[in-house]
DNA sequence: TTGTAAGCGTTATCAA
DNA sequence: TTGATAACGCTTACAA
């Protein structure tokens, strides 16, 4: 537009727009355009509509670092985590980026170390450097209250995800993974089994109790009395999954069904069985937790307790950022999912 | 200490110090603090230490978004990328973050929907508005010249990871798919085989392209003549690694052995003939490509090609924002990866 | 309801 | 080799 040209009076071409050319073509202050941008209440509906009419012809969006240098905080939402699952990651990504999607926040990934001693204050330098708007806690470090004070201190908002009442409801996204163990052990109980093992994850991990703890629920329930040995633990990872059933295996009697707290452990779990010439679910029943990727492409398909992790994450995130536009939204977002159980085709009645 | 408190006089605690407290308590401009900051040559010694001297005493951190906004360009590298295969999204992730280990850049994530015709608007108004340092393009999208131009336009560094020569030296990071896949494919020719079928990537993706020229040529040399539906296609998913697997093994006469242009894709051909009671590598050969996490995971471990993709990722990252620290580490920092094969066992010679 | 002036913390310009 | 001054594009007082 022609328009455009006398705006734009000086210099090159393509430079953007900044809130002065909309005061200028708007005949308004700066500060009112600002007010525009910002929502303000206070605006008369009539200039408004004519700044927001020249903000649509001239193309102009705010820019980000003015504004983050002007408000004292960025336009960025961190992801903290300390995750030994990559789907588990992965997953939570694409939840965030869902729920930003649309809006003018990016998501900066930030892994740590949570046996570092370093970690706080690695954690603390980064908050304090980016200002960021807010950050996504996943397990297990969401499970550190220090971390959490941390961050309040800091004055940035934090969501955290967990699997048990870590914290206000404002500060949290929670499953409920002690039912969801335990209905999946009763399920194996169910089918029939009476040794039934357990992977348990590794020591300090909240989800790890949580788990381990429906799962002894399901057992007692079940009036079954389980040999000290047959609670083995593993650290999320695929090669612990295969350690622990080894050593499950090789105990006498040997179970007849496995439950590993998570998938890769699992996965590990038949791993380990194919080797010994198991075959599962023919000598060996396993049961999973997560439902990742993986649960489904193994042979056997993986029994697992789906864990909404995309949900969950994407709640997180809007929680965090408040709803983009309609506000019943997040309202309306619940910030407490259910994990249940999926069957396929990795159990199956022991062998008389 | 109390020099400390007497420089910020006023207000509140932890206020951050700036370039002003600075410039105040060495004596000098703030022009000349940030010459320090910026490595200026043009600068006494003498001054610099004194300098150096107070930042270090006062903890003095540069705030990241005034920089932003005075150079008109963000600390923030981008990650734009359309890979159907979370665990490479995830390694790539993994390599940049290695690299920006102890720099103040931070890494942001931005997946993008190659399909979309809106794709390439997308990208522009990321790039305007967030003004990144620089941003990695992953396969396939890196593969658009046309996104590479509109960086380039918009005045964003770019390094692009690929399968092939697609750019200058400076703009890329690349392996040898094709030879990589000719030798994959001759051990399948030394094991005896001669029916061995190939499941191609999407048609569009440079990579696919690649490795099955690769498997042509080897196939040529082999002095084999390979019926034309023995080529299926498939689009890098597991899903589609089963559906291809299962039109091939429909073929009269099946193939002995299967190689998939990716990991995802064979998992879903041993699952396929898992399915089909077929046992592998009994009665089927298969070799993969990536040497993901899955690859090591099913059962039986899959013969795969290995892609060197953390280091790909971390070389790229590297070659965006320059050694940090020593000079010479990035320079010897090679951009040309070579695959190599990986032999488990899911290849064993053919059945007579 | 709107505008003015003064920052936010850094770098660029240009003179000393 | 240094420093005063003016950007960078926006927001927050505080007035009007």
């Amino acid at each position: 537009m022609a328009e455009q040209d006398k705006a734009s009076s000086t210099a090159k071409r393509a430079a953007k727009p900044t809130i002065n050319d909309v005061a200028r073509l708007a005949g308004v202050s700066k500060k009112t355009v600002s007010r525009v941008i910002n929502r303000s209440t206070l605006l008369n509906s009539e200039t408004r509509e004519r700044v927001e009419q020249v903000i649509a012809e001239l193309g102009y969006v705010p820019n980000p670092q003015a504004r983050a240098l002007a408000l004292r905080r960025n336009f960025l939402i961190g992801l903290i985590h300390d995750n030994p699952n990559a789907q588990t990651v992965l997953n939570v990504q694409q939840g965030i980026l869902e729920a930003l999607q649309g809006t003018e926040f990016e998501l900066v990934v930030r892994p740590v170390d949570r046996r570092s001693p370093l970690m706080l204050e690695d954690v603390r330098a980064f908050l304090n450097r980016q200002r960021l708007f807010g950050v996504l806690l996943l397990p297990p470090i969401s499970e550190n209250d220090v971390l959490a004070n941390l961050c309040d201190e800091l004055g940035c908002r934090y969501v955290r995800m967990g699997s048990a009442q870590l914290d206000d409801p404002e500060h949290l996204v929670a499953s409920n993974d002690r039912e969801a163990v335990r209905e999946a052990t009763t399920y194996l109980v169910d089918q029939g089994h009476r040794l039934i093992a357990l992977i348990e994850g590794p020591r300090g991990f909240r989800s790890a109790a949580e788990r381990r703890a429906g799962f002894e629920q399901a057992i007692e329930a079940a009036g079954i009395e389980l040999p000290r040995n047959y609670i083995a633990e593993g650290n999320y990872t695929f090669e612990s999954g295969i350690e622990a059933a080894n050593r499950l295996l090789d105990l006498g009697p040997p179970p007849t069904a496995i439950f590993a707290s998570n998938d890769e452990m699992a996965a590990g779990v038949v791993h380990a069985a194919n080797q010994r010439g198991l075959s599962v679910p023919e000598n060996l029943s396993v049961i999973g937790f997560d439902d990742t990727a993986i649960a489904a492409h193994i042979w056997p398909p993986l029994t697992t307790v789906r864990w909404p992790i995309i949900p969950m994450a994407r709640s997180a995130a809007l929680k965090l950022v408040g709803s983009p536009g309609d506000r019943t939204k997040a309202a309306a977002e619940p910030s407490f999912f259910l994990s249940s159980l999926v069957r396929r085709a990795s159990v199956a009645p022991p062998r008389q």
